[in-house]
DNA sequence: ATTAGCACTCAAAGAGATAGAGTGCTAACG
DNA sequence: CGTTAGCACTCTATCTCTTTGAGTGCTAAT
């Protein structure tokens, strides 16, 4: 593979990005670093077909990158464009503060990159599995119901209420409090499982039977707190894209068919997929650009965009790429939003 | 206006919901009622036309009822279906029974409407106006970082984090719950107030400065629980519609521009309303229909869908008008989910 | 190895031509 | 007088045919 041939695939995609339209020997025979006619690129242009980087939509029609194309020029070919510090300065300011929940940071994150690249935003929340349970309190509210309250070390804070058989007293209000503080105080989230929860519903029932409702209540908490969340915004953007097929646009939006495999396997660092390369992923002819944050060292997440695959990779890459930068340092700030247990002062 | 015009008129109405195409004076003449021959229908719609309740694409294309035809016809002359007991039995399978959260409630109600209508469902949460506070509780989760939870009579739970300047010492902690509990518990949710927490913000202040911020906390929860929320579900069918306009209806997602404004403006019972009647409203040539749900005898909020003008209202309307009765009758049933504070046995 | 020149191809856009659904009007009918 | 059959007329949708032009591939010259 010769050099300038690698000069002129970057060329047709870069021109084919800008205009949408197939590109031509003329036109890139035209441009400023190329001083070669359009004879010669011609030639070299048959053979980058031939070897599977560019096609022709029908003969006597210009070139387009295929998906092998695109994958070569952004694997090698592409240098993405620097951050100016005034857009730098524009997404701080957008994304919020170390004191901004997490879940608020990624939707602004998610938001700020719809706004720039006008395609969807995916982003999933930081399950925070390696955060621990801080508190479980439970508060009678009414006849034979109870408020279930949920807190864990990095903030996340869920309730949910419990209609239970009796009303409890004191005490046994008190040692179902003392239980589960003793056998869920400090336990990390990742740690929590169906069969522990089973065994608690046991310890407790023999104790009271009308307690499990509300060990249950809380296993049912835990479970919310570890579920992965995956959030689609700005998916009407792509229906605006010419090339992309509507009918597998809005399926896609009902469903979200394919994503969290796309994402769950992705490995850390930017990346680029495209639909057509994974069929599992419902929209052909697209391309997702994902990148994960990370928080403590661990990845905790990821956002990105889906775009058609003609999308200008030079300038979103970068704005990927420091989100969640910014994303990953603020959320490491922020590790300490509610302390461990042990430092809890009880009332 | 004849009483066969109307007759015509409410037959082209049916036939256009049905086929979707202009219908002309033959097919007219074909249905079983109608007893004229295709001449004299011509003469009928031609009159039609001149009222303003029917047009014509063009010449010699059948007619479509105007959006003056399409009011005449539900206001006056539609005979709604009856809703099958079968169908009943599975909208409230959907809905959810007396135990089921309002929020979940309305929430199954537009689900049920979109899967049923095949368009965007619209549903307003109810505002828990006439319920009162039943329980705030301030629970210390860390060094200065306080989580306030806030329950209503009704049921919903509110919490929020929240992080003072020093940290509280049992007695002030017992101090500040009490003052709150005597101030607001059994405060009705309409009448809280800005003024009123500035007060609170006062005389909280004079025995220690830095609990104003959990007022402050107090404070934000309870607009949450003031705000009217709106919902748009299944927005994206809207995209399917071929009489939509695809940018009208985008920039609908995005906004959803004029819906509250005609949800307010509207009065109690079933009602339509077209996109064209009304300019606050983004979707031209779209149709409104709503039906508003009552709780304890008072409004509490909406319940509807939007869709293409050309809709069929028979069927839909008994289905928005059984969901609101329905959702009506579970709401008063439910009404003492969580009892007044009277009834709260304190552990 | 590169380039100029030229014949060739193919989609997109435009120009008629045709078919058919539906109308409006007129004259006949009960 | 309201209703109806008959007929000429209109207008769109669809098809085919032609034209246009961008772009190619090949060949021969540099």
């Amino acid at each position: 593979m010769d050099d300038r041939k690698l000069k002129i695939l970057a060329a047709v995609v870069d021109e084919y990005v800008r205009t949408g339209e197939p590109v031509g020997s003329k036109s890139i025979s035209q441009l400023e670093n190329i001083n070669v006619s359009s004879a010669t690129i011609r030639n070299d242009m048959a053979v980058l077909e031939q070897l599977g980087y560019l096609e022709q939509p029908h003969t006597s029609a210009g070139r387009v990158p295929t998906f092998k194309g695109y994958r070569l020029y952004i694997d090698e070919l592409m240098t993405p464009h620097d951050l100016p510090e005034e857009e730098k300065r524009m997404l701080d300011e957008m994304l919020g503060d170390k004191d901004t929940p997490e879940e608020l940071l990624v939707q602004n994150a998610a938001t700020a990159l719809t706004e720039i690249t006008h395609c969807a935003a995916v982003v999933t929340n930081a399950v925070p599995r390696f955060s621990v349970i801080s508190k479980v309190e439970v508060i009678p509210t009414g006849k034979r119901l109870y408020v279930i309250l949920l807190i864990t070390s990095n903030g996340s804070i869920k309730n949910k209420a419990c209609r239970l058989e009796f009303d409890l007293s004191h005490e046994q209000l008190d040692f179902f409090t003392h239980y589960i503080e003793e056998n869920l105080s400090g336990v990390s989230v990742d740690s929590l499982s169906e069969e522990m929860f089973d065994k608690m519903v046991a310890a407790v029932s023999a104790y009271m039977v009308s307690l499990s409702p509300l060990v249950k209540g809380i296993c049912e908490l835990s479970e919310d707190l570890r579920q992965q969340e995956l959030t689609v915004s700005g998916s009407e953007k792509l229906l605006s894209c010419e090339e992309l097929d509507k009918m597998e646009v809005v399926k896609f939006i009902e469903h979200k068919d394919g994503l969290s495999e796309m994402l769950e396997n992705a490995f850390s660092g930017i990346q680029v997929k495209f639909g057509s390369e994974n069929d599992s992923f419902a929209i052909g002819n697209s391309s997702l650009i994902v990148s994960k944050y990370r928080k403590g060292g661990k990845e905790a997440g990821s956002l990105g965009i889906i775009g058609p695959m003609r999308v200008d990779y030079k300038k979103i890459i970068p704005y990927v790429e420091y989100l969640t930068q910014k994303i990953s340092a603020l959320m490491d700030s922020d590790d300490d939003i509610i302390s461990a247990p042990s430092d809890i002062q009880e009332p």
